[in-house]
DNA sequence: CACCCGATTATCT
DNA sequence: GATAATCGGGTGT
């Protein structure tokens, strides 16, 4: 039901991180539905972008960065936290992704309250280590291709207007303008 | 709300 | 050994 398709996600990163505001982040374990409208994405490159992870080279954490557009990375970091990217990169590129900073919860609320050990809505989900808490998202499901799977893809949603911002929790190529929030 | 800091581990561009 | 695409608890305003 109008799940983004793979010609979404190979077009040009820092596009797709802005038109993914606004889309919803759809989430299934076992029969409970979890879903949130994306307010807030980060673009992050390839050898054009010291904050990347992809930049220097393929690794063994960053490979899906490497691999078809519209497929998950979730990386652990900070000894505690796990983010969740989709790849997204034009044909030309050899490696991007959509960091997914923050969603605002629709469906599955009281799960994800459970998750979160948390009974505030407000931080439920404004983070990007938050939100994978709240949608138990973990390195088991780094490389999900999301345009095919049925416990984690994205459905579209409206245009909205965005703000843009540099990025944030990075040291390097601060002066980038690549994160984009509702 | 602002700032500070400890947690905790994979990776080191 | 230092750093990291973070979070939450503490304290102060």
């Amino acid at each position: 039901m109008n799940r983004l398709p793979r010609s979404f996600f190979e077009r040009d990163t820092v596009i797709v991180a802005r038109e993914l505001i606004g889309s919803v982040l759809m989430r299934k374990i076992g029969d409970q539905l979890l879903s949130g409208i994306i307010i807030e994405t980060e673009a992050y490159g390839y050898d054009n972008d010291p904050a990347s992870h992809a930049y220097g080279g393929k690794r063994k954490r960053n490979v899906p960065l490497f691999g078809p557009s519209g497929h998950a990375y979730v990386y652990f970091t900070y000894g505690n936290h796990y983010c969740m990217n989709v790849v997204a990169k034009n044909s030309a590129v050899q490696a991007g992704g959509v960091l997914i900073r923050a969603i605002e919860p629709i469906q599955g609320i009281a799960l994800m309250k459970l998750h979160r050990n948390k009974d505030d809505m407000r931080i439920l989900a404004n983070g990007p280590g938050k939100l994978a808490q709240a949608l138990q998202l973990t390195t088991a499901h780094n490389g999900i291709d999301c345009t095919d799977s049925d416990e984690l893809w994205i459905v579209k949603g409206k245009q909205l207007p965005v703000h843009i911002t540099p990025r944030i929790g990075i040291s390097k190529a601060q002066e980038k303008l690549w994160r984009f929030i509702l």
